[in-house]
DNA sequence: GCGTTAATAGTTATAATATATCACTCCAAC
DNA sequence: GTTGGAGTGATATATTATAACTATTAACGC
């Protein structure tokens, strides 16, 4: 379990990673994107936000709900589920269907459904910006006459750090 | 209820579908994928399969529960969803993630993920056999040097029939 | 056929995920 | 400073899924 040398690597991410800037980064996004749409960029909400961005994991809601319980009191699972509602609303957060779990969009700026690479051994979760995706999808739809409101593009399996070499 | 005219036109598929023969189908072919594999067919898995082909629609685990509950005695939420599980093993059904529910294979033959066009409207699912999805998909997750074992892909939106004119 | 064994199915209990509803608070606009 | 609505708190319950154990059934070797 522990490491002892290479002081940065922790979690299997890149040596260059600094996930404490990643959060930030995230939490300013969010707060812009709110500001833009109008929308009031809570303590409730930036304290889940900031919950979800812990990791590059998927997050369960109700492990979420004991995290966000040791930080304010009065936490049930609606706080939790109202609060990512919002959140995905706004695009700060995807639900990752075929895990019941959520991560953090990493470009809420953009209209956009996530697609998303799930290793399957570590758990990470990788938001790929592939805009050829939609577009092929699109396609393929097409020769159903089928009109794509929202994409569900989910792919497990291992990433790079996680397969046999 | 009762249809006294048009004598095809139930659901809004297709005057041309004719679902009895359908469901017939998938059972035939279920019954010989799982003499191939050694595997089998039980009558509690053939109901189970026959209800969740009932209709193209997603049929949800607590309802199949109350159908099969008519069907036989000693029905469980347990059963139903060990006979899923026998029933995905083998590709003869998959479970729509976004939905929690599920849908029969219309070829249980092929090893392949399922990829599904899903109507908002009328709750209509349609397996999509779109072999470049994949190698599409494919190419995506090598730009990230990660391995699909296997894909969700789920578009929902509106069917040719539900579209507005 | 008969006994053994492994797969299948039955039974009970409970865990995990998610929503409904109503009440209270607080802030922003007037 | 009132008021109206968004945000949150609180309670209850619905929905989805699994665990663990027991009983039954079918397949196989003898």
């Amino acid at each position: 379990m522990s490491k002892t040398s290479q002081p940065k690597r922790k979690t299997g991410r890149s040596l260059k990673h600094d996930h404490g800037a990643c959060i930030q980064t995230a939490l300013s996004r969010a707060e812009q994107r709110c500001a833009e749409a109008g929308e009031r960029f809570t303590g409730l909400r930036r304290q889940v936000l900031e919950l979800v961005w812990a990791e590059h994991k998927p997050a369960k809601a109700y492990d979420l709900l004991k995290k966000l319980s040791d930080l304010r009191s009065g936490v049930a699972p609606t706080t939790v589920y109202r609060t990512l509602d919002f959140l995905q609303e706004w695009g700060l957060v995807h639900k990752i269907e075929s895990l019941n779990a959520y991560v953090g969009c990493s470009q809420p700026n953009a209209e956009h459904s996530g697609h998303f690479l799930i290793c399957e051994a570590c758990s990470e979760i990788k938001e790929i910006e592939n805009s050829k995706i939609s577009a092929w999808l699109e396609r393929a739809a097409q020769d159903e006459e089928f009109k794509i409101k929202t994409e569900t593009v989910e792919l497990s399996g291992l990433c790079i750090r996680c397969q046999p070499s």
